[in-house]
DNA sequence: CTGTTAGCGCCTTCAA
DNA sequence: TTGAAGGCGCTAACAG
């Protein structure tokens, strides 16, 4: 027990060979019952766990699994963790975890990556909201090396499996809330349109509008940063407009930019949803507890971790279903088989936003009502 | 680059032994500038980087550090992590997360652990609020594992280096700032008192009154669980008495339990801080967005994770600061090295507290001030 | 200064 | 069904 002790004297202990030993802890056949029972009591008695290094070096597989993150502060990526976590926890896998914090500049990041393929220390990567390195990413990939994307910031990139929630149809279907609640005049504060969510997002309360008929205000659309400050800035200047020019309800695109919302309503002595109606999007922890209870999309952290880290392992450990060797290239090739998996959003009703009441309809057109997606 | 070259290739490629590369990668002496140079032209053009399972098993001795973590959706969790990470990014471990879900029970928790033991995968330990798992680990311990504690549920156990917050002080802190605001009729909704955390901080807060002159009213201190329904269970209690036996402030020892006091004072129709003022503990991220902004005592996460994790890793490089060969005992001991680091807490004044009204004031005894501290 | 050799703990042929 | 032997990639003596 307190002595490491090897494959040796266990070996010893049970008078066979170091092969046979061997043979039972891999349940290979060819072993008498009665061997394998007595080898197999003896390594319980002892507590003997073999070394994983030294099967990783003769082996030349790993048991590890890299899992690359931005920030863990940054929401719902603890909400994604911790399924991956409890799936690694039913394998042999265990998770070495790589945290892309904002102080790694990109040549850092390409590091870390280029590193992490080197070593060979990990049998494959899970790359949750990668940034910028996303790039890097598929040059691994292509190098053999499993990669699983959980992205929103970039299209799927040809040969990588990718794992995304469809931001366009939870904000399509946040936004036909808001109009069955009677809205017309939907502020949507969006996220850097660089990036593909906020795109998706926008696509999303876009579509909705069309299909109820109601023209797009562009007076009514901002560009705000995913951030508290970006949706506290937007909303001052929504808020700042006289009465008839100020929006019934604001769709903000991420929570955090709800929060924003939120105080900037205080600010101009505004009650939410009396005064105007909220909806966010990501459903962070903490926003079910805010006064009042942000309604909201909640993003599928829990299904994205499964989807991907399920696919992960599956890569790793049965890669010919999907990798095919090239006849006469010498790097494999996954493109055709790599999954993409967008996985349903959530809407979660609760108490930003209100029916609007009736005096306060007074646009030209309400002749459709959303009823498709 | 595509095929994984090794130290022969390396050898081979500049003339030299395995041996002299060896000593190149490992900067020791006994080489000439002109080989040592070409070796590391080599190794650079070639992308080599040595198999770290090879060097594991070789040298006995793992560049893996195991995290232990409760769920990573408790709060601050991730704001440890980020620093832990962050300093571990600049050495030559990588962290192995281990993650004890509530679905995991006490034993398999204990199976865990056994198994980082056994397997030696890691070098150390960095245990993050490991709850009932705690006493495993000192058993860790014992064993010449090195392993560092950031706890609060318990009191520090001998000979296992402990990092935790001053959660007295914390508290002190508050309720005295509380007490200077005009509050004498001041609530205290605590955590569960199996834990030390509980304890501690109810503890400051009585240290607080007796200081001020106050005297401790029982029927003002609450149980709860440090949820938001705790919170807000305790809150409807309180708020549910006639006005002159309500406390005009609360102190929720968890700014979770915070959240839930001020979705009853909402269900009361009473405003925070006009008519209650509200104390947390923790500083989650999301207090500062609360509406009104919760004022808090902030734990000293990023602190604590970094004290913790260079203490881990100088117990890991650097054993004999630490460790004592005991000459008659197979057994190493640490007892009287173990450290004990309790880091100060830092109260954030936002915006749920409020200076009471002279009328509010109308209890006997006022003339104390507090000062200590 | 540098090459050679013997393992680290285990798996995997190849014989027996 | 089992044992013996040869590495996996590297480091650490020990020679030269």
């Amino acid at each position: 027990m307190s002595e490491k002790l090897n494959i040796q004297d266990i070996a010893r202990l049970a008078n066979v060979s170091t092969g046979t030993v061997s043979r039972v802890l891999n349940n290979k056949p060819d072993v008498s019952p009665a061997t394998r029972e007595r080898i197999l009591r003896i390594v319980e008695e002892q507590g003997y766990v073999p070394s994983s290094t030294a099967i990783g070096l003769v082996s030349g597989r790993s048991r590890l699994i890299s899992v690359l993150v931005p920030a863990l502060t940054w929401p719902l990526i603890p909400e994604m963790m911790v399924k991956v976590a409890e799936i690694v926890e039913g394998t042999p896998y265990e998770i070495v975890l790589y945290s892309i914090s904002s102080s790694n500049h990109l040549s850092d990041c390409g590091k870390v990556i280029d590193r992490i393929l080197a070593t060979r220390l990990t049998a494959g990567m899970l790359a949750i909201f990668p940034g910028q390195s996303a790039q890097h990413l598929t040059h691994l990939q292509r190098q053999g090396f499993p990669v699983v994307l959980i992205d929103d910031q970039h299209a799927p990139v040809e040969g990588v499996p990718w794992i995304g929630a469809d931001n366009r149809g939870g904000a399509y279907e946040a936004t036909r809330y808001l109009i069955a609640l009677g809205h017309q005049r939907i502020a949507c504060i969006q996220g850097p349109m660089k990036y593909k969510v906020s795109r998706d997002r926008y696509q999303g309360y876009q579509d909705a509008l069309r299909d109820a008929g109601i023209p797009l205000d562009s007076v009514l659309v901002l560009e705000g940063d995913f951030m508290p400050s970006g949706g506290r800035q937007g909303a001052r200047e929504l808020l700042a407009r006289p009465k008839a020019e100020r929006p019934t309800a604001i769709f903000a695109q991420s929570d955090l930019m709800a929060y924003g919302v939120m105080s900037a309503a205080a600010e101009f002595g505004l009650s939410i949803p009396k005064d105007i109606s909220l909806m966010g999007f990501d459903d962070n922890p903490s926003s079910a507890h805010m006064q009042p209870a942000l309604t909201t999309v909640q993003q599928p952290c829990t299904e994205m971790g499964q989807q991907a880290i399920e696919l992960l392992l599956q890569l790793i450990e049965e890669p010919h279903l999907y990798y095919r060797q090239q006849p006469e290239d010498k790097k494999q090739d996954l493109t055709e088989y790599a999954p993409r998996i967008q996985l349903p959003t959530n809407l979660m009703i609760r108490d930003t936003c209100k029916k609007l009441s009736k005096r306060a309809l007074q646009t030209p057109d309400r002749h459709k009502q959303a009823v498709s997606g």
